[in-house]
DNA sequence: CATACGCTATGACGTAGCGTCAATGTCAAG
DNA sequence: CTTGACATTGACGCTACGTCATAGCGTATG
């Protein structure tokens, strides 16, 4: 019974500093039953010992892989816990959300695209016609609705001259009908193709967009009714042919830009 | 006053089937504010108008993209509100979310590994000659600790014969001590990019790994003490070295991969 | 020795977005 | 009038703690 007890223990702040967490995360554990303190002395106060140190320390861990504390404790207390299984299990999890952001992802890339959009149908209205100071109450509204993340393009569209305006407005328009008149050939053929390259730059005029952009672009046009009626109307086979067209247009420039980063890659 | 009230309006029930929610989803809204029915009766019921449709869409709409319920309410409701930062702001906390969301699979992969050298480690130690019975009496017990997603391992281990055992054990020391050998050329030279392929037909043994979890590997021999210490013992600058080389080994893998993905892409 | 300071303890409420009872009232149909 | 479907308002539950509030304990200092 004299047996040395030079097994170092620690407080709870000590343990906390130690494991990088707070003494509430420790009386958390303790609470639920996940890490229970080797000894309580008298006074209520928790003494760890280095066996707790180690099971926090797989907790810890666990914990970084993103499961709930439950299992955990299923984990490690039972040793028939599949842990395999829970962690392929784990993994599938991990993978479907990895999707589910990358839908996210586009959804917003494709809203921020909207409403871009929505600013400059605002200014183009303004832009039939008006003096100065209406111009500038009209840039002042559109902040009002859009807030201050519009100014950029606002103001990237005000750098342009009036001609310019006029041409990019109307060039919008063009490259839409130009695409409806090439309706009958395959969406990748390279006449549509070529129309694309031209949208891609239309939209460089406002915006730097990502390959998620246009992508999210091209599903609201087919998808989004404000529009797709806009397209039906220009050609009522228009939205999904441009849906597809856009698709396979980001996909070609998707493709070159990995092998030309795959060939600097390989140097 | 005698106007028409032809508008459409809605119970709770009714708007919440229409919208694919539950009624408990619009009376929290209508507790913290964010849609309020147009009327309410005397007897205390909800009642909403084709507006409360058109803005409960808008709100479901943001609410996929993974606002929050008060950030929802803000846009929605002053003008002010700087959406497009929201969004862009937004569309940074999914990228990072994304990144995270990787960093964890890699370390769920590397896991895993580590776990299927751990139950063959357990199965190396019975390997060195005891009986049928014992040997099955182990495999239980790998079972008990590792869970039934070690049996398919296990399994897949006991179907090779005594002598492949004994060839497979042996070619994973034999190849870590080849790369050391070999430890003063590059990480990337030919010789030992010759041998991580052998290591990546070694593994396959028991196990197919992804390109992550071959990675998970790399990092993990390197960091982990555990596996840091084995390396070590072979050579001191193994683990660095390894990881090094792993990495440059599944970046060859995976160019070559993509490569061939896009030509047949291409085609 | 009183005091101050730092650490300890135990509640208990708050978080986000509802799910899920529980108890009760209302309305149209049979 | 009864039944059944729908309505209402609480109120607790869930995850993993953060954040008080209140009070006891331990040690160094004046």
């Amino acid at each position: 019974m004299l047996s040395g007890m030079d097994t170092k223990m620690y407080t709870v702040k000590q343990l906390a500093d130690l494991a990088g967490v707070t003494p509430r995360t420790l009386r958390h554990y303790d609470q639920i039953g996940l890490l229970k303190p080797a000894k309580v002395s008298p006074n209520g106060y928790r003494h760890y010992d280095e066996q707790d140190v180690l099971r926090l320390q797989q907790i810890l861990f666990f914990r970084e892989l993103g499961f709930e504390l439950d299992k955990i404790k299923a984990a490690l207390q039972q040793p028939g816990f599949d842990l395999l299984s829970a962690l392929q299990v784990h993994r599938l999890r991990l993978q479907e959300r990895q999707l589910h952001t990358q839908r996210l992802i586009r959804t917003v890339d494709a809203t921020i695209m909207h409403l871009i959009g929505e600013v400059l149908m605002s200014e183009k209205k303004l832009f039939e016609g008006f003096s100065e100071e209406k111009q500038q109450a009209h840039e002042a509204q559109a902040i009002e609705n859009w807030g201050d993340g519009a100014r950029e393009t606002i103001k990237l569209w005000n750098s342009y001259s009036r001609e310019k305006q006029a041409e990019i407005m109307a060039e919008g328009g063009r490259i839409y009908q130009e695409i409806a008149n090439h309706i009958d050939t395959e969406p990748a053929s390279s006449q549509v193709q070529a129309n694309l390259a031209q949208w891609h730059q239309h939209l460089r005029n406002f915006y730097e967009p990502t390959f998620d952009m246009l992508r999210g672009l091209g599903d609201m046009y087919n998808e989004h009714p404000d529009f797709n009626a806009t397209f039906t109307a220009i050609h009522p086979g228009l939205p999904a042919f441009l849906q597809q067209a856009i698709n396979h247009y980001v996909d070609t420039l998707e493709t070159e830009w990995l092998q030309r980063e795959l060939g600097i890659l390989k140097e």
